[in-house]
DNA sequence: ATGGGTATTGTAAGCGTTTGCAAATTGTTT
DNA sequence: AAACAATTTGCAAACGCTTACAATACCCAT
């Protein structure tokens, strides 16, 4: 049972008759202190139950090993899986994670990076579908090192773990052409995003065109980012007259069959889907879905392990990193 | 574009020739200062981009303005959900939420608080499966105040925001039982947590008796809290005669229903299913299934606003909180 | 013993804010 | 114009720890 109002470094200092700076020493795992009394000083450690105070620490050192992790929400399945990854190896180096939402919003974006500089972060991962000017900006301006994680910005100057979205979706489309569609449809978030303009469309019309297909506008549709918006578009896809179909997230993918499937499409037979985040909505789902397999969890440790060296002032040789994707083929592909 | 160093409250003190004092007042919004002055002192702060030093602040007046939030795993949609109920009202307040994920390990629970409690954070939101009493003890130990949200413990002294989990699954039980069914399997957690024993397994009980069908212990589950352990658990639950089941963990029961379903059984007509959590699972499957309906994300936000009271020492009525259920009717059951 | 080098330990100046208390300024009242 | 009360400010001491730099202590060869 420890004392509830704690003790200070001068407590034990005194207690033991040295000096602070010869507790912080100990403490701090410097070696010149002479093992005797370190032993010493460890055992009043002990008795008096005291905690280094990581507040004081932090003004001190300038240092609060601590991270800031700006996200656009807690509760998807595909930035959480990524958090995760950040957050073990966060802890591995012995960081501890500010979190923030931001629901994509720009204003939310600035406002957490902001608020995390003020509060002295060692560094930042971000995430998010968009970095905006503004943002980009205010990122700028904060002196901690922040690296992106399963995100891309336009200009493609700061550090970042990907996959390689266009080959990614280049595959998935010549996937489902090579079984035999012609008409294949892209659902993604805004065009507007230079994810999806930059990235995904780019590797869908590579497809195309390697496949010697034409492009046809009316075959690219943008949509939210959830459950309700797959069901709402899946109309339109139909009447666009696809029979196939590559979506940018699970959820919509998800909304997609089930709206065929309860309108009597067979899947896969009359209508393929491909998705991208591999998250465990589509293994659940009976066809399982077929995705572009993505290591979410590695993207994140990556992205923490490269913040580590930036924050470490190590030299980094490659600082846009990709990490290997794959296409699970399962149930909503014919082959 | 502002500078990299950022600026002290000394620099803008010097800057309009005034003391840190009134710069730290005007910062504060105290009202102490003359009107012709705050503005002078906010111009300066404008004009060199000061940022207040969160560090530094919480050192002098022993607030962070940051809170702890511990919880099994950001990956788990349920505990995801409530994260995000209890990080949305967090920034309402202006607090920043540092998450740890313990993967429910009391070890790791416990390096957590006190981790928690050296970075000062003026309070912490627990969530898990079971407080052991070593966890227990280093909770009351901390001097900042902290609530379970969604989680029980025995004793039963700690703050904490739940649903009436003993009333929720006696429910759903009556519900398949009025079905038809007299055999009807629960699989929950290891019944050393008391959530189970106490809880869960409790309601299901009362639910029998009240009914007036005997307790039979062959119908009891344990399993990890995944789907894999669906599919697993799915085949014993068949083989012990059950012909309805009460889930704790929405992906456990999705993967029973696979199960089943794949080996030729038809749901609801077969087998009827009720889970517990609610959460997108049971909406993308087919069926969709019946759920216990819990409002995970007032449960953390309530949690949270419990927390900012008690950080304020706000009195508070009634810390032992229940917030409605319901029972969210669906394919998995025939009524 | 003595000198020199190395291993230990202590000193004290920050780190950037908050805040109780005192000093100064301004406004009222008579 | 003096006296007193509010309002505004400034002073300076914390807050708990890190870290150059200085001071001591200790060990060994001479």
């Amino acid at each position: 049972m420890q004392k509830k109002s704690s003790a200070t470094i001068y407590d034990v200092a005194h207690r033991v008759g040295v000096s602070l700076a010869t507790v912080s020493r100990v403490v701090n795992g410097n070696n010149n202190v002479r093992e005797s009394t370190k032993r010493k000083v460890l055992d009043a450690i002990e008795e008096l139950g005291y905690h280094p105070n990581a507040v004081a620490r932090g003004l001190a050192s300038k240092k609060t090993t601590t991270i800031g992790v700006v996200m656009p929400d807690v509760t998807d399945m595909y930035y959480s899986e990524l958090a995760r990854g950040i957050d073990d190896v966060a802890n591995m180096y012995h960081y501890d994670v500010l979190l923030t939402n931001t629901d994509e919003d720009p204003v939310r974006e600035t406002m957490a990076v902001n608020n995390l500089a003020s509060k002295q972060v060692d560094g930042i991962i971000f995430m998010g579908n968009e970095l905006e000017r503004e943002v980009l900006n205010t990122i700028a301006g904060v002196d901690a090192p922040v690296v992106l994680a399963g995100s891309v910005d336009g200009e493609g100057k700061l550090p970042s773990v990907n996959i390689d979205y266009v080959e990614a979706i280049k595959e998935a489309t010549t996937a489902v052409i090579k079984n035999g569609h012609d008409r294949v449809a892209i659902v993604t978030g805004p065009i507007t995003h230079a994810i999806n303009s930059l990235h995904r469309i780019v590797g869908y019309k590579a497809a195309l065109e390697d496949m010697q297909i034409a492009f046809d506008e009316t075959l690219l549709f943008a949509t939210h980012q959830d459950y309700a918006a797959g069901l709402q578009v899946a109309e339109k896809i139909v009447s666009a007259g696809a029979t196939a179909v590559i979506a940018y997230d699970d959820e919509v993918a998800v909304g997609i069959m089930n709206y065929l499937r309860d309108n009597g499409k067979r899947i896969p037979e009359d209508f393929e889907i491909i998705t991208s985040n591999d998250t465990k909505f589509t293994l659940v789902t009976r066809p399982e879905v077929t995705s572009i397999g993505q290591p979410k969890y590695d993207i994140g440790a990556v992205a923490m392990r490269m913040l580590t060296k930036l924050m470490n002032n190590e030299i980094i040789d490659d600082t846009q990193i990709k990490l290997p994707h794959t296409l699970e083929r399962r149930g909503t592909t014919r082959n």
